[in-house]
DNA sequence: GATTCCCATAAGAAAAACTTATGGTTTGCG
DNA sequence: CGCAAACCATAAGTTTTTCTTATGGGAATC
């Protein structure tokens, strides 16, 4: 049983005829008759009375005719929506994003993308940069917002933002005092680390032998709870600078630039090569790139 | 899109490789991807990214998994349903009987039949013979049950009781002297007579030249009101004597046979020749015909 | 770096489905 | 009542589709 079997049974039940259902199926009519019987041998069941000249559904063939209808129009739809996953933007996109990145940069891409297709859903995979990584090579995310460098084999990569490193203190803290601390000094404080991530890792080489003099007082996993420790004076931390502007206004924390030191942290968003795109991640794309054009702008 | 393509696309999904699509449906490789190959190319859409040896889902692959299920699913179902339909006595069987009939015969059958089979629903239509007849002729109903004779071709006739035409009048009609009253005599009374039905017709012929000199003084559309108004004495009629045994019993009516009219109406259950038969509609003849041997054995 | 595994493609073979031709029945009309 | 028309079934032959076999290329694995 195939759906054009199913699709002749139909016509010719609707029809109560086999030449006309021929007709409107653009057959000739043994070309029916054969299907119909093939189903007929297939099913152990008759499925139309031939009385005559006329046509009449049999029980059993009532019963096909309303699986028959509901194929059909199961079939249609199926059709339908999956052309429309690549004309229409619709559906789900997974994202992969490390927790700073979710607070400091998809909010205003997701702003201006769920303004332009509100019919998309988006779905955030908050984790390090490292296992965002992992799923997008996976395939198990759409798009990932990772630290860049980042291995380019298999990925496309978009640089969407870039940041320097600044140090964070206390608003009353004996560095303040400095416009760019040294490093040699700086390491003299206790410091607040993040437990692991990227950033982390690229201190550690910069830091090169200060880092053992160096004295972790906490890790903590999330920047929002570093900065929370360090403006009441934990400690001191090393952030994107970004990510503390607003507290510096507001006089809870201060930003200090380290000297001699050039740490900028780039952000990018990859995704898988060779991975067919549909229509919802091709706009997604096109607002990601639009959103930076903006961002270099206002520079 | 045929379902076998869906059924492809569905094991693909399912195993994540064509290879092993292909050992489960019992085919080669090339032939599966070929078969989604075409698929993709209908549907216009990607529905696999290749990626490596690994094969993943795109998101239009994805919205149709989900009616590939469907799909198949409902395809299975209609498959069973449709099997059913004559393996297990199930569904729907339209019978057809005049109002008596409805009331003297069915009630017994039904009962027999309701118990053995609950899962049939029996649909009555209730018309006269005439109707009946013309309803099963065009197969608008399973069975009909309809007063013999009745022309034979294209039907299948099952007698299924027989009843003799009795005469009936109020307890103190001046009748119920005689054990046996003449049709002379007969017609001097005033007649109550149904609308219209086999039965009066036959009459008619029977009653001859004394047809005219028969005074219709009411004409009912059921064989209850006219035991009613025949009871309270507002006229005579004739109909079939088991119809009237209960009356008769309790006082309210008189039964008489007619001198030299031997008037035996024959009903019997008919249905279409070269019909399917649906396994619900074996089994209710099956329990007709066992009704009416119980019937015989019990006289 | 060779090997293995997996999917894509091409060519030829097998299977399925269609068309043309025709026959049997029923129906409708003269 | 008989003839013509309408309709479905069947058979034969052709076309179309789908399958298998053979082979190649690219990524993963040891």
């Amino acid at each position: 049983m195939n759906l054009d079997q199913i699709r002749n049974f139909h016509a010719v039940a609707v029809h109560r005829s086999f030449t006309i259902a021929a007709e409107k199926l653009f057959r000739t009519q043994p070309a029916i008759s054969t299907q119909v019987r093939m189903l007929e041998e297939e099913l152990g069941a008759r499925l139309f009375d031939r009385i005559g000249k006329k046509v009449y559904l049999t029980q059993a063939g009532d019963v096909l005719f309303d699986y028959a209808e509901r194929l059909l129009n199961l079939h249609d739809e199926a059709k339908l929506a999956v052309t429309e996953v690549n004309t229409v933007p619709k559906g789900k996109i997974l994202i992969g994003a490390n927790e700073s990145t979710c607070l400091y940069v998809l909010p205003q891409i997701f702003a201006l993308f769920k303004k332009k297709y509100p019919e998309v859903q988006i779905s955030i995979y908050r984790n390090f940069s490292r296992k965002v990584l992992d799923k997008v090579r996976g395939n198990q995310l759409d798009f990932g917002i990772v630290t860049l460098p980042v291995p380019e084999q298999e990925l496309n990569i978009l640089p969407i933002a870039e940041d320097e490193l600044w140090l964070i203190t206390s608003p009353d803290h004996p560095l303040t005092l400095q416009t760019s601390p040294d490093l040699e000094e700086v390491v003299s404080y206790p410091f607040i680390f993040h437990t692991a991530g990227t950033t982390r890792e690229r201190l550690r080489k910069q830091f090169g032998s200060q880092w053992d003099r160096l004295h972790i007082s906490m890790e903590l996993a999330s920047i929002e709870t570093i900065k929370k420790f360090v403006s009441i004076g934990m400690g001191i931390s090393i952030v994107p600078k970004s990510y503390a502007e607003e507290e510096c206004r507001q006089g809870t924390l201060c930003l200090l630039p380290l000297r001699h030191l050039n740490l900028i942290r780039k952000l990018g968003l990859i995704y898988r090569k060779n991975r067919y795109l549909s229509r919802a991640c091709i706009v997604f794309l096109e607002v990601v790139e639009e959103s930076i054009q903006a961002l270099a702008m206002s520079k």
